[in-house]
DNA sequence: CGGCGCCCTTTACAAAGTAAGCCAGGCACG
DNA sequence: CGTGCCTGGCTTACTTTGTAAAGGGCGCCG
């Protein structure tokens, strides 16, 4: 009896859940279409109808998923109050699946996340920001590479791992001097609220 | 005749050198263990007789090689000087090999890197910078975060690529912000030559 | 009620990691 | 000069993985 139909039908939510489960709990290096199938019941072959692509897409969506970030709009605020929002909310995206980290900081932000992105970008000029660009980046930088630090900790044995608490306040140390120091580069008086 | 004994014999530098070589030139999929073989002309299973552990022990290795950063001992300068010619030098040192990206950014400092940053750490603290482990940890995040992101846009065949000099820009600007803001963050008065 | 199309399964194959064991050449020692 | 061990590479073989190709049940529409 070769075709047993699942209680559930495939969809690629799912199968994006499922991979993101795994990545997390045993690693990327065993996340496999076979293993894959299993955790959704269903042979490996399967995948392949509604992740056209094979694997390199399935990575891809991944990281997509994980690093399409939005705040919602907290309208008014300083650019400065707007761009410390988003830096958190990107820290948790990313922590959140520290399985898949490598992917996201590897693949260049296409699609949704893209496209989130754009438009945070636009939301910090409207609030006063000269160079949006440039001060996202310098921000996105900092966000990437913090979680990536923490992460490392986390998964390691040697010495002492930090606390959530010592993470989240050497987080927000370092962002606070990251904003100070876009803040100071700035002809003064730019910069208000809206 | 089985055994045709190479030109040169076979050792750990020549093999990662060789590792680094195909990572950056086809990406960490391609860089396989008979791939690594044919590059070094061996057999697969000759390397294993140098890097002890496989596969996973030979990334390991990678990711020490490339995350290894030490600077000269410029004597004398303010401990901005200093954080800012680590931070040069880590750049230029992750962008040298794009291809091993993922795996130091993954995997946390041991060995060699680790020592390298204790030092750089203390010499800080030497320079007069009170909490240089907290502050080095943010630069550090910067830094990542950043070679992380320029990597990403080269291999981006998406809208316009950046030229070099573009990056080294962005770079440094937003390399002062962090400083600027990290040295904000200070008591007044702290932090003056040694 | 017959055919069609959707989803899933089966089967099959190439490539990768690596354990086990073999063999050649060189060195020490008699 | 002979002999035996040791170093370091080779061969073989097995398991796991990604994926192409083809098959089969099931519901739906005419």
């Amino acid at each position: 009896m070769p075709a047993k139909r699942p209680p559930i039908p495939l969809s690629r939510e799912r199968i994006i859940e499922a991979a993101l489960h795994i990545a997390d709990g045993q690693g990327l290096r065993r996340l496999t279409m076979r293993r894959l199938g299993d955790a959704l019941q269903v042979e490996a072959m399967a995948i392949y109808h509604h992740i056209p692509g094979g694997k390199e897409a399935l990575l891809d969506a991944l990281a997509e998923h994980v690093t399409t970030v939005t705040v919602e709009d907290g309208a008014g605020g300083s650019w400065q109050d707007l761009a410390r929002a988003w830096a958190r909310a990107c820290r948790a995206a990313l922590l959140a699946h520290p399985g898949v980290l490598a992917l996201a900081m590897t693949r260049p932000p296409r699609g949704r996340a893209a496209a989130a992105l754009r438009e945070h970008i636009d939301r910090l000029g409207d609030a006063g920001l000269p160079d949006p660009a440039g001060a996202l980046r310098t921000i996105r930088a900092y966000v990437m590479g913090s979680v990536a630090i923490e992460v490392q900790r986390s998964g390691w044995n040697g010495e002492a791992a930090e606390s959530a608490d010592e993470a989240v306040a050497a987080f927000e140390r370092g962002l606070d001097a990251v904003i100070a120091g876009l803040a100071a580069g700035l002809p003064p008086g730019a910069g208000g609220r809206t």
